[in-house]
DNA sequence: CTCTTATTGTGTCAAATATACACATTGACA
DNA sequence: TGTCAATGTGTATATTTGACACAATAAGAG
């Protein structure tokens, strides 16, 4: 949907190819610089931002469609991306003038107007997904309504438009619930990184500190991650070393639930 | 829905009053006897079970729709329960000659022919419900097209309908993981229960054996039943004590998510 | 009445794991 | 070469886990 053509025939024509009443939005979470971020967007004629988000195709199955989308939107592809919740509980969702209008505002750009029996207009419930990002690898050809986009720090959200902080919110406890059972710190990483960027990024999800000596030698006793010969420099300090995931132990331990620190 | 008339009602003009594509299913868990249980349905037409099931009012949110739900099937009401996942990937929901047809058999006993066009036979996903039980409970009042209902031991399923066999699956290995975090063994056990039933509760659920003694240290240490001056009759054997839940410990314990046994 | 059988109730000890804690090393820059 | 801020590393203690065996009880059979 890159050209106001395009989106305007979506409007127009969009409920014979896509399921009414449900879409799909992914929470992208991203880690960087010892935060935890997610990548929001901003579609024309609304202050607040929104995360990506789009319709299931009739005859495209649920996982397909949340990779079309997630790739549709930020040109991701082969990440991890799961099912966390589906949302239809928002007094926001069940009203329909409230979401004509910001349908309204943003399709009027390529001068549709959304009315009030408009298939935009309708019920929606959401699925929400959430993939895990390197941070660096994202690379962006914003579609033809979005009007600005970008990492925003899980701390210091903006506001959004409809139940998306709820999405978020909720996005967050699930990965925290996770984070002993899926590959999350493998996801968010780069293949190469330092102690001190794993032990910050398990902070940030789970909000709360763990002890620097304590939390290496759970990671090393259970042989989860490997010392590499090579070292990052980050200017004024003591060069850490970098390490790399031994999956065979990671996945095994991820298998057993074990937390690594408490 | 409980006359032939509202039935029929329903099949010709549901669509005005429900969300169309989307369903809703609930997994029904009880615990008897050493076993886990589902609650089953068998319609009309039918030789294969289904999970009760049913359908979302445009104007309603989505927990209502569940509770509502569960309540009409089974007459369950106040009980805890939880969605799990929304299920959108078979290649049986996607199909719709396959849809229509089991509908069309269903409604059969109202003599309602179902088309192809027709909205139940329209591409629908299913959100996942689950509900903890106390077994003893449940009371039933069938609707019109249910000719068969009761409980089913979780190892030994009958075949299902649509994609109810991954839906179960799924739930089951849901509850699994959320047992040390949500008051799983409180809502599936009675009020008052003997050690070796909630020992097997656990092993049941999780589908592994702990030892009996440290199973009941654990629970004693951690302060998360107490134990009553009542003792149960079983049979040929020694009374086992009745035990009760000390939930301001049990809760503390859900909340640090203390595994119970290894 | 007593013996048998199946089930429940209970304690101890060794091994593993978690937790608390402090000092040395490095790299840049003043 | 001294300072500063970050990283790298080890030890001792407390706690938890995991393995394990025997006594008590209730009912029914003989």
């Amino acid at each position: 949907m890159d050209s106001a053509q395009q989106t305007a025939d979506f409007a127009a024509n969009g409920h014979q190819f896509f399921l009414p009443h449900l879409s799909i939005d992914c929470v992208v979470f991203g880690y960087h610089d010892h935060q935890l971020k997610i990548f929001l967007v901003r579609y024309h004629g609304h202050e607040a931002w929104s995360l990506p988000g789009g319709f299931i195709k009739r005859d495209e199955t649920l996982t397909d469609a949340a990779n079309r989308i997630l790739a549709e939107k930020t040109q991701i592809t082969n990440v991890f991306l799961r099912q966390f919740h589906t949302f239809g509980d928002s007094p926001t969702r069940l009203n329909r003038i409230e979401t004509q209008q910001i349908h309204n505002k943003i399709y009027a750009k390529v001068n549709v107007a959304i009315g009030e029996d408009h298939w935009l207009s309708e019920r929606t419930l959401s699925i929400g997904y959430y993939a895990l990002v390197d941070y660096h690898t994202l690379i962006i050809t914003p579609e033809h309504l979005i009007e600005e986009y970008g990492w925003c720090d899980i701390d210091k959200i903006l506001p959004l438009l409809f139940d998306h902080h709820e999405i978020i919110e909720t996005a967050l406890l699930t990965l925290r619930s996770q984070i002993y059972q899926l590959p999350i710190g493998y996801n968010l990483l780069p293949a190469k990184f330092t102690l001190p960027e794993i032990h910050a990024l398990y902070e940030a999800v789970l909000g709360k500190t763990f002890d620097r000596r304590n939390f290496r030698k759970k990671l090393l006793t259970l042989g989860l991650v490997r010392q590499l010969d090579e070292q990052r420099k980050i200017g004024a300090h003591r060069s850490p070393f970098l390490y790399e995931f031994d999956l065979q132990n990671y996945h095994k331990a991820l298998e057993q639930g074990a937390p690594l620190a408490y």
